[in-house]
RNA sequence: GGACGGGUGGGUGAGUGGCUAAAACCAGCAGACUGUAAAUCUGCCGCUCCUUGCGGGCUACGAAGGUUCGAAUCCUUCCCCGUCCA
């Protein structure tokens, strides 16, 4: 890194403090940047993600954004793939039982993380690591030590693992004591005694399960008190100053910063940011729940899932997704609030603004004039997709006929015919511009011609018979 | 190992032999109204076939069998969960 010149702390802070939703400690930060500005040495700042799904969406965007901030102010930005620690499986979060990932789906999960991460931050600046680099082989004897730096009190103060381990406590009594009369009652036959694993199978790590619980009981099983311990290692070994992270992740960020002094480094200073409510306005973006837009996502698709979400969403989204600065949002809410500025112009701005950022001035005003016409003038925009129905080996009743719910089914409109028949039923269903209600409309494959269709509000396309 | 209670559609949860593709609520979808928002109102909400009819067929109430003209409902076995006891 070569020297960079720093504007003042001031400033710096006030750019990395919009939308964050706690600094530990903050004036640790401030001393941090200080003294960087004093030596022209960028801080080390990192974000470490699991990779559990292939796709990153807009929530994921919060955090990498705060760390983009950073880039821009010339700091150096590590970008951590926990590919060993994603085998483990962060436990953060009581409800949601994590399934273990194998080495392939992780390593497949990292590579399409890199390129969409990229869309944020600048790819020639970002130092990207993979956790596996040392906790792959970090020996036995480290482990121990490194548990050693912390004490398991501390651990369990957690709120999430102290519910688990009232309720799970009662529970896991009972199954040891279950287990163990069972197998006195089957005579104590000797199972075959597991095989030490040779090395190389190792190479292929499989995930490393959980002990089975059940949907009330959620024991703690040992290795995800481990979790917090290894993923600090990481901030060991990248030599942090500051870490990223939402404010489900405190607990571990703070693990971290008070592991770090035990190997002779500064306690790193935290940042967390909020989590990002889901296009429902209830919890939190979650492809699982549905509610989440896709960074990958074509921008009009983009454009069309933002514009409807409900007025209260635009405000944490202007300031979790986009540059505003917040005296600006506020006023912004003030002259919404007043009367003085409609919702959706600020909806459509906020729209613009996050597909810009990702795909660009351009793509973003397609999509903003893709989304007029389509839904405010309720025309056909250009750039409608055409699908292709395909008539190959299809045998219907009569020859040269298809019935329109079996095209909508055929053309993916619908998720089955019944449901496809009641779309038409209800009349959402427009064929060429007139809306379709018989059920028994047959659309005429002999003559090859291009077809307009409409299904509710959102599904708009053209068809073409093959 | 014993006693008792329980496992119903995406979720919560009624239903104890036919009127039950299964109440109600939530979620979801569609229509109206709008700003494709929210709220509200209305309708829909297992799959499939056609001659689209209060139509036919198939599948569904933990699993497998059985009783019955007929089972989510009764019986048997098994699996799983909860509470209590050893």
């Amino acid at each position: 890194m070569t020297e960079h010149k720093f504007i003042s702390v001031e400033e710096q802070l006030s750019y990395i403090k919009k939308g964050v939703a706690e600094i530990i400690p903050e004036p640790e930060l401030a001393v941090k940047l200080e003294a960087s500005r004093k030596t022209g040495k960028p801080l080390r700042v990192y974000l470490g993600v699991d990779p559990t799904a292939p796709d990153l969406h807009l929530g994921h965007t919060v955090v990498l954004r705060k760390l983009k901030h950073f880039q821009d102010l010339g700091h150096t930005a590590v970008f951590l793939i926990g590919d060993f620690s994603a085998m483990i499986g962060d436990p953060t979060g009581v409800s949601e039982t994590r399934p273990p990932l194998t080495r392939e789906q992780v390593d497949a999960n990292a590579k399409t993380y890199l390129e969409q991460v990229y869309k944020i931050l600048d790819r020639e600046k970002t130092e990207v690591r993979y956790n596996s680099e040392w906790l792959d082989k970090l020996p036995s004897y480290d482990i121990v030590r490194l548990c050693g730096h912390y004490q398991l009190s501390r651990l369990l103060e957690r709120e999430d693992f102290r519910k688990r381990l009232e309720s799970g406590q009662a529970w896991e009594l009972r199954r040891q004591r279950r287990e163990a009369l069972k197998s006195y009652a089957e005579g104590l036959e000797v199972k075959n005694p597991p095989a030490i694993p040779d090395l190389e199978a190792r190479k292929t790590l499989a995930p490393i399960e959980p002990a089975k619980t059940t949907d009330l009981a959620q024991p703690i099983s040992v290795h995800e008190l481990l979790y917090p311990l290894l993923t600090a290692y990481d901030a060991v070994m990248l030599r942090s100053d500051v870490e990223l992270g939402a404010t489900e992740q405190k607990f571990n960020l703070l693990v971290h910063r008070e592991i770090q002094p035990e190997y002779g480094l500064p306690g790193q200073a935290i940042l967390t940011m909020p989590i990002l409510v889901g296009l429902d306005g209830q919890r939190k973006m979650s492809k699982s729940l549905g509610n989440y837009v896709g960074i990958t996502e074509p921008p009009s698709e983009m454009f069309e899932k933002i514009m409807s979400i409900s007025d209260s969403l635009i405000w944490p989204y202007l300031e979790l997704l986009t540059d505003r600065p917040a005296d600006v949002i506020k006023n912004l809410q003030k002259n919404v609030l007043a009367g003085t500025t409609h919702p959706k112009q600020v909806k459509l701005s906020l729209a613009s603004e996050i597909v810009r950022g990702l795909y660009g001035e351009d793509a973003a005003l397609k999509a903003a004039a893709t989304w007029d016409i389509k839904f405010s003038k309720r025309e056909v925009p250009e750039d409608t997709p055409v699908k292709h129905l395909l008539k190959d080996n299809y045998i219907g009743s009569k020859p040269g006929k298809m019935r329109l719910s079996r095209a909508l089914l055929s053309l993916d409109a619908a998720p089955s015919r019944a449901e496809a028949e009641r779309l038409i039923k209800q009349g959402a269903v427009e064929l060429d511009g007139a809306v379709i209600t018989d059920p028994t409309c047959e659309i005429d494959l002999d003559t090859p011609q291009k077809h307009l269709l409409r299904i509710g509000k959102k599904q708009l396309f053209y068809f073409i018979v093959q």
